[in-house]
DNA sequence: TATAAGTATAAAGTATACTTCATACTTTAT
DNA sequence: ATAAAGTATGAAGTATACTTTATACTTATA
């Protein structure tokens, strides 16, 4: 189990970006129980998967609401099996959607890059 | 020559949004010369190839000032040659980084999702 | 010809995603 | 044992990317 500052470093995370997304609903941390001293936060390894599923998933322009409702499905308790697999397929297609834009704009850069080569000065 | 409403038509933008691009010097329109008895601004097909392109690489997580870096280099004529192939080099990597992520991401969630399908009730 | 629809501009407002600050307590290092 | 570093929490502040509002003028349509 590990605190804030671990998660951070393992991640590249800041540390108030990380409890942002805690406080945001996209994992939760756990509080020692019983007669202890201090009141820190404890992580499990499920969180870094999940911190670094957001980390790539924001860079590839999903939304933090996206993020969630991807990660409720993945995760939850309180979605049937059904729905998330409906929920994954969906996520799944918009990625694919979202490489097909990519490789557009690859495309495109790449030609307005010839056409740079060849006639700019 | 097209006016705003039809390049709004076009490129499914809102009028406000490519108002709001214009403003944030992603390019530019004309105002016709002479004795007009209006100020409306006409664009032409390279501002139309533009929006196309901003809305793209935006809903692929680039940031406006990636994309106008981006637009700089493909069209700006007070930049060098060797410069802009330099900046559209980065990018294309950049968008290589992007694939890859976002390839990542999906093997994840496939992953995820034959878990969900295994054990999930 | 009037009225609806389109255009321009500036400014204020909003949503998202953080980031910083202030305060207070805890743990670690010297 | 005390100073430095780490953690918690709530609130305020900031950056980005729009979106809405208000006002005024122009063009198209019934």
């Amino acid at each position: 189990m590990k605190l804030i500052n671990q998660l951070s470093k393992e991640t590249g995370l800041p540390i108030a970006t990380i409890r942002f997304y805690e406080k945001s609903g996209l994992f939760k941390g756990q509080k020692k129980k019983g007669n202890t001293t201090n009141n820190y936060t404890y992580y499990d390894d499920a969180v870094s998967e999940k911190l670094y599923l957001i980390r790539d998933a924001k860079s590839v322009g999903f939304t933090l609401s996206e993020i969630k409702e991807l990660i409720d499905a993945l995760y939850s308790k309180r979605i049937s099996k059904s729905r998330k697999i409906e929920i994954l397929n969906a996520k799944l297609l918009q990625i694919n959607e979202k490489i097909k834009e990519l490789n557009g704009v690859k495309k495109q850069i790449a030609y307005l890059k010839s056409e740079v080569e060849k006639y700019d000065c």
